[in-house]
DNA sequence: CTTGACTGCTAATGCGTATTAGCAGCTAAT
DNA sequence: ATTAGCTGCTAATACGCATTAGCAGTCAAG
């Protein structure tokens, strides 16, 4: 059984007394072409086909049709691995979601060699496959990134990407807006004395969500603690923001927020009696956290369906550039509440 | 920008001043074919490669040798939706992993339309697109995979699967004798009279586990319970279980496992004081239960890895068919002790 | 009876690569 | 001086399909 040689449409065609030609216009000709093949010779070839079940080769049609139906998705680090697989999953559900509703496969590009950095350019790797590609990834590599955008591939990042040689095209959350939402909230709640957790620059996600926080500190809101560095103990931090009489603290990480939220119970310290906490960002096993944390939602598949949707349009339609940022809720939660009146 | 015409081996040829068929040696002559070729005129070939950054079309490449080195992954559900994502990201990670490793890339195939039931061989067989498959799903088809394994496609199964017209290459885990383990450290622990909680029948995987319980079931042993519905309510189920005076139960569910220690628990019984609970398979998402249980672990990274490289044998080597059940091993937990002795 | 349109097909070509056969030019051995 | 063998390449072809140009035959209109 295994060694049969795969049929082709000559051996159908002579089969039904045919030209190759002919049985390829019967199986997928323009209607004007099929318009001259008469039914009763239409029948005889499908009825070839039928009892030898035959089926195209789809590599050499894609060879003779220039397109594959493949969308490549490259991760700048491996999809899968659980402690990455939480953050990934959600886009990869909405990208296989809307892939399959287009009729596209997806071709996971695995990187070239392992241990060595993730690089599209990569050699050896079999980018083109695909007839275009998403690029996720917390970091981009800027110089590539470039050369995404100078090149004629077509792709589509997923996350805001600031200009690399020209506009990105993307879709991605609306931190800022999401992040300002938030802050005015809480300001409507009588905060005034706000501190902020979390670094402020290198990627787009964390600047975007800088600049909503710092945008909509106005009036008599007052900035009063800004921790930057990563490595902290909680213990630390609740110090410095009990320090500072911060009545609001807003945490890039939800892992800050939980150890600190952890470290003030064992304080006695009450959240958000004490003071209030939110969460910049919507996380996928936030339930498993015992604290509901206020915070917005990343709308994490939806952005993983348009911007395969996005893809296809510049793929079949050789679409110009787009950019959709796109509204991140707000999440109630239960650590956002009324300001203390300050003693 | 968009609309550039892909580099071709003929624009590299033209660039490097030689023809196609040297660029073509150059890249992946044999090493004899290669010898012939001057050193100068390979690092003219290669400099313009690298400069222009052309990537040989995988689908000619294929088209001509008849391999692409890339591996189809068919899940018989989608893959990513948050339920579902638990149970193959990890099988995705070792895959991932090994082909990596092995250097080729991923196609997920997507199924075919939204709504309908996902089928390898639906319209246009894309599936061939890539030079052999990896298939995971709890349910098969075996409609399907009898024409998997009469054909000559080659293709590997994650999980143990009978025979479908011919043995089915595969990759499992041992849950048999991982169960039957389980059973017999019970029983050296004093368990006589043991429950057992979840189906039977139907998949392979489950009619393994039950394979594995009721062979080891000897001697002064006995089966006091078998509950086999899965909608029955926990406390009814307790109920069951403390009427048969099992002193200890084995569940097929994690879920199950849960809810029933819970029950348990509210009625002032401890495990595995009052009784104890062993649960048949590792389950991703443990942790977020409180309770350790005793169980065995699914290796199931491992299974993914294994399988890939059994592909790749099977493409590469066209190896024979290989049936691999890995070991299960034991994890301890906190839920069996010694037994009670009967009042 | 010529022209034109239509019918029912087929020959030929291109897609981009891998691979094989073989050609010219040279050197070393007979 | 002929032959054999080596070097450094290239021409040609195959892979399986889609597609276009066009051929031979028929038929109706002018």
């Amino acid at each position: 059984m295994a060694g049969t040689k795969r049929l082709t449409q000559h051996d159908i065609a002579k089969l039904a007394g045919v030209s190759q030609a002919t049985v390829s216009l019967v199986l997928n000709g323009a209607p004007t072409a099929l318009a001259r093949i008469p039914q009763e010779t239409r029948e005889r070839v499908q009825q070839v086909i039928r009892t030898t079940g035959y089926v195209a080769d789809p590599i050499a049609r894609r060879m003779a049709k220039g397109l594959n139906r493949i969308l490549g998705v490259f991760t700048y680090e491996p999809a899968f691995p659980s402690e990455q697989a939480d953050f990934f999953a959600p886009f990869l559900l909405g990208i296989e979601e809307e892939a399959q509703a287009q009729n596209y496969d997806l071709l996971l590009l695995t990187g070239a060699g392992v241990g060595r950095e993730r690089k599209i350019f990569a050699d050896g790797n079999r980018l083109r496959i695909a007839d275009g590609c998403l690029v996720l990834g917390r970091e981009f590599d800027r110089a590539e990134l470039k050369r995404l955008v100078t090149g004629d591939y077509p792709f589509v990042a997923i996350g805001r990407r600031e200009d690399a040689g020209g506009p990105v095209p993307y879709v991605g959350g609306d931190y800022a807006n999401g992040t300002r939402a938030l802050v005015e909230k809480a300001r409507a709640l009588g905060h005034d004395r706000l501190a902020f957790i979390g670094p402020s620059g290198s990627a787009e996600s964390i600047v975007d969500r800088w600049r909503g926080f710092s945008g909509a500190i106005t009036g008599s809101a007052e900035l009063v603690l800004h921790v930057d560095e990563v490595g902290r103990s909680a213990v630390d931090t609740l110090d410095a923001i009990v320090r500072s009489g911060a009545s609001a603290v807003f945490f890039v990480e939800l892992a800050d927020a939980v150890r600190v939220e952890a470290a003030a119970r064992e304080r006695g310290l009450s959240i958000p009696n004490d003071f209030s906490a939110v969460v910049l960002g919507s996380h996928v096993r936030a339930e498993r956290s015992h604290v509901q944390f206020t915070s917005f939602n990343i709308p994490r598949e939806e952005m993983g369906r348009q911007a395969t949707a996005m893809l296809v349009r510049r793929i079949e339609d050789a679409a110009p550039v787009e950019q959709i940022l796109l509204t991140c809720e707000p999440v109630e939660g239960q650590t956002l509440g009324p300001a203390k009146k300050r003693t």
